[in-house]
DNA sequence: GCAAAAGTGTTGTACTTACACCCATGG
DNA sequence: CCATGGGTGTAAGTACAACACTTTTGC
């Protein structure tokens, strides 16, 4: 039996949305949808559900997640929470943004078609519903800081990347340029790559080679008491 | 009339827990409360409301600052929400947390004794109820972030300040010592600072400058393509 | 053989850190 | 006159920014 202190107060709908990004041909990308139900049906919309009886909120975005990546243990992290009275025409919905990065490499693109999701360039998003625009604004500028300064952006890689895919990534991310040079030295002195056999021979003719993140080095980097810094 | 696909949904209380950090004789506190209901009552814990029907969560977080410090226009935002499904033992709620700063120079004493509230130093916290020491933790350091990259410590002062003060105030954010002559270096080549007539004679013999923050030239720092760096 | 992308070092500048003494005043 | 906290500059080291040419290879 509950309090009545905790039940005499109103309840509200509670929603997940997913800004899912994901990296391909020098491009950011977030994966939007048309929106399946009224109001605003077909209008560009983030991927989000309401949350459930059972679940925490990091499990309602992890099954909004699944649903339309099939993919599991995708790095996720909370950008917060939207309240405003009037931002879900349908109805009092309080909404928790979520920001994940996908391994775009392994997209199942039959998915694309089940539920008519579709990768769209972050630099040229159409008018999303409700408060969606600004909430992949707030993802990608907490985006921006995270990877600057914690070694997460390996996450929209499958295992193995090259350097120039990987500066193409942070420029797409930073929205700036930035010296390949410069670049290359500042991932040197820490240290975390380890540079692979293989060459990638499909963006180059040359080819370039295939690096990996060193978890072990990292983690003694942070014991050393020095940190990732890009 | 709503649409059923929203109303067959689960509806949940939504509560609103702030951080209220202020900052006296060195120490950073935080506002904290015996809890005057079941369950737990009369542990510590952060002040909180449940979020009404007709409000946002930023009017439901300006709410209890308000209730409980009689102060408008604090500077607050928001940290996140946090939705473990057994995070209150009272039941299911999610909570959205928001930090503050306040002015603890116009703190009213009679607030405490009304709401048998407590400033209590940061670095000797209780346990509190629930996750709210994790709320503490994550305010923390989003303030940390906050105070170093944008020029809102301000918001602790009442218009002036010393630089001894200032100083103190950022070394119990960081909780690290800073070198006096750097930071004031560092301060110094911003200008965005006002040395006033007056001193405070309070906290020393000889006396420290007032300075107050000069807005004007914060926003021709940030036109001329600068930053705020501390 | 040439276009296209990969790879590679140096130098000047700006920022960060470390550090020690004199000053003003109340008691 | 002395204890307490306020105020000030310099030099070394580190990190950052700017910059151009050679290598490889598929076509």
């Amino acid at each position: 039996m509950l309090p009545s202190y905790y039940e005499n107060n109103t309840h509200f709908l509670i929603a997940v949305d997913c800004i899912i990004f994901g990296f391909r041909k020098k491009e950011l990308h977030v994966l939007l949808t048309r929106r399946p139900v009224e109001p605003l049906k077909n209008e560009w919309s983030l991927m989000g559900g309401f949350m459930e009886e059972n679940e925490s909120l990091t499990q309602a975005a992890e099954k909004v997640l699944y649903r339309y990546t099939q993919q599991k243990n995708i790095y996720m992290e909370q950008v917060g929470a939207y309240g405003e009275v009037d931002r879900d025409a349908g109805g009092r919905v309080i909404s928790v943004a979520f920001y994940a990065m996908v391994k775009m490499e392994n997209f199942d693109t039959s998915l694309a078609r089940k539920f008519d999701a579709r990768w769209i360039n972050v630099t040229a998003l159409p008018e999303l519903v409700f408060d969606h625009n600004q909430m992949v604004h707030d993802a990608l500028t907490l985006l921006q800081y995270k990877v600057s300064t914690e070694p997460v952006i390996f996450n929209f890689f499958d295992k193995k990347f090259t350097l120039p895919a990987l500066q193409d990534l942070y420029e797409a991310i930073y929205q700036i340029p930035l010296d390949k040079r410069n670049f290359r030295k500042k991932l040197g002195t820490m240290d975390l790559l380890d540079k692979l056999e293989v060459k990638d021979k499909e963006s180059s003719k040359r080819g370039a080679y295939y690096y990996s993140f060193n978890r072990e080095r990292y983690a003694d980097l942070i014991k050393a008491g020095r940190r990732f810094s890009m």
